[in-house]
DNA sequence: CTCACATCGTGATATAATTAACATTTAGGA
DNA sequence: TCCTAAATGTTAATTATATCACGATGTGAG
């Protein structure tokens, strides 16, 4: 690893040429292109060069990429390597959808604790888990060495459960609700805006609609 | 609105702002300067005149923006100025909750569909709709003139499942399976991957980790 | 009425990201 | 062994985005 500037696009990338990368090898192909890894991704072959040369060289002039190498590689970029136990606050109907996701375990992610304030909720079974009251995210995040946390209650409990997290120690959010989190700087936070992203969508049909 | 290249980056702002100063103005402001949009959204107010600069002049010197005019110029612009049906593909757990969301209402977003192949969820309700199969799309679709889908089955699936929306006549897809779609150029395909944004987390947690 | 102040809109500037170009290196065959 | 073809890693050029700086314009006090 060379630089310490790294474009964000180039990290969403890698994950997917890392996704990408688990595909191919299962079909037993031992040696890829950037080409190739381009066309099954769908950017250009010099992008995939580009952001994998952030982090070193990875293949051979004249061949291309050893499959298995470069997927470990990526995966190593991407903090992989290691298991991940994560939380979730707010055990509604977006919260316990995430609970239920395979997909996350693969990718080396264990929600190890889902909580909630809402009487109703705790208790309640999700896969192997079952929903605590709040006042456990402490408990929980020191026991499992917990750095992330998933944010799914209402955008009106969302600060508060995020300072739940961070004073527990949470070191990474991934926020669901729509509202600006405000947190200190030792702490990531990525948000996902589901009415953001369908407006978008209105907006290019919009565009499209008035040529 | 003079300009054809508007980033996207700065549509996304606009949604934010746009439900920012749904708030500003439930508080009864009347006036609120670029300055004080930063502020509650988190950005520079230069950015956010620049923004709004892209589609007319909607403040006055000396004074900012009048809320109720700019939060109606940013729905606008957005598309939110008419309503948008929307169907979702796949009632999963993920499926389920999106469905079950009243947020998408509030932002002018009414799901009239939900299908799935699984004859053991076909037929069960859903908030006020009943899942259905997915030889129903086309119906549905041009009966509410249907644009927008919204694809929640597994990557598997997605291309066929995308296909069948596209066939129907929807224009805009919302995608949450992890897989390259690959569409017609006259279709909007935006996708959350929800794994990649967690990977952006374990990424920055490592790099601070080595410092 | 004029002045001082606040704040917008925008052209200029700086920064960032992508694309393109190419020199370099490797594999493999004549 | 040498030559060709392929594909990398990297530098340079281009394009895109964000920031800055400031002229223009409206408000309200004196
Ligand atoms: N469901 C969706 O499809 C969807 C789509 C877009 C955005 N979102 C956002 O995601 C968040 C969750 O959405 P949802 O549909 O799951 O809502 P939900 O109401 O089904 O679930 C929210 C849960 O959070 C719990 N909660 C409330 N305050 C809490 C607190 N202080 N601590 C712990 N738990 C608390 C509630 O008891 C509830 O169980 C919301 O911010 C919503 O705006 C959801
Ligand atoms: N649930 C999550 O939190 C989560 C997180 C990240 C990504 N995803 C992605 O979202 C998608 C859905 O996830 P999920 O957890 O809801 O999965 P799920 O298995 O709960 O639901 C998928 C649904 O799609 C249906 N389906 C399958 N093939 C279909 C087809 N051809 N046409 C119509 N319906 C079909 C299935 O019957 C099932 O009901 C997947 O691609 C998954 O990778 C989900």
């Amino acid at each position: 690893m060379k630089a310490l500037k790294i474009p964000e696009a180039t990290i969403v990338r890698l994950s997917v040429y890392s996704r990408f990368l688990e595909q191919v090898d299962k079909k037993g192909i031992v040696t890829i292109s950037s080409g190739e890894i381009a066309e099954g991704v769908g950017v250009s072959p010099a992008q995939v060069r580009k952001d994998l040369a952030y982090f070193g060289e990875f293949g051979t002039r004249g061949v291309g990429y050893n499959v298995k190498d470069l997927l470990r590689h990526t995966l190593k970029i991407l903090g992989l390597n290691a298991r991940w136990p994560a939380v979730v606050v707010g055990a509604g109907n977006l919260g316990s959808a995430l609970v239920s996701y395979r997909g996350f375990r693969e990718r080396g992610f264990d929600i190890v604790g889902v909580f909630d304030n809402d009487l109703t909720k705790i208790g309640k079974r999700l896969m192997e888990l079952e929903v605590m009251a709040t006042e456990k995210i402490e408990q929980i995040v020191k026991q499992h060495n917990v750095k992330i946390g998933i944010l799914t209650v209402p955008a009106s409990s969302a600060k508060d459960a995020a300072n739940l997290l961070i004073n527990a120690g949470v070191k990474a959010i991934l926020n669901f609700a729509p509202i600006v989190l405000s947190v200190p700087a030792d702490v990531e936070v990525r948000d996902i805006d589901l009415s953001t992203r369908l407006e978008i969508l209105t907006f290019h049909l919009c565009l499209k609609e008035m040529m």
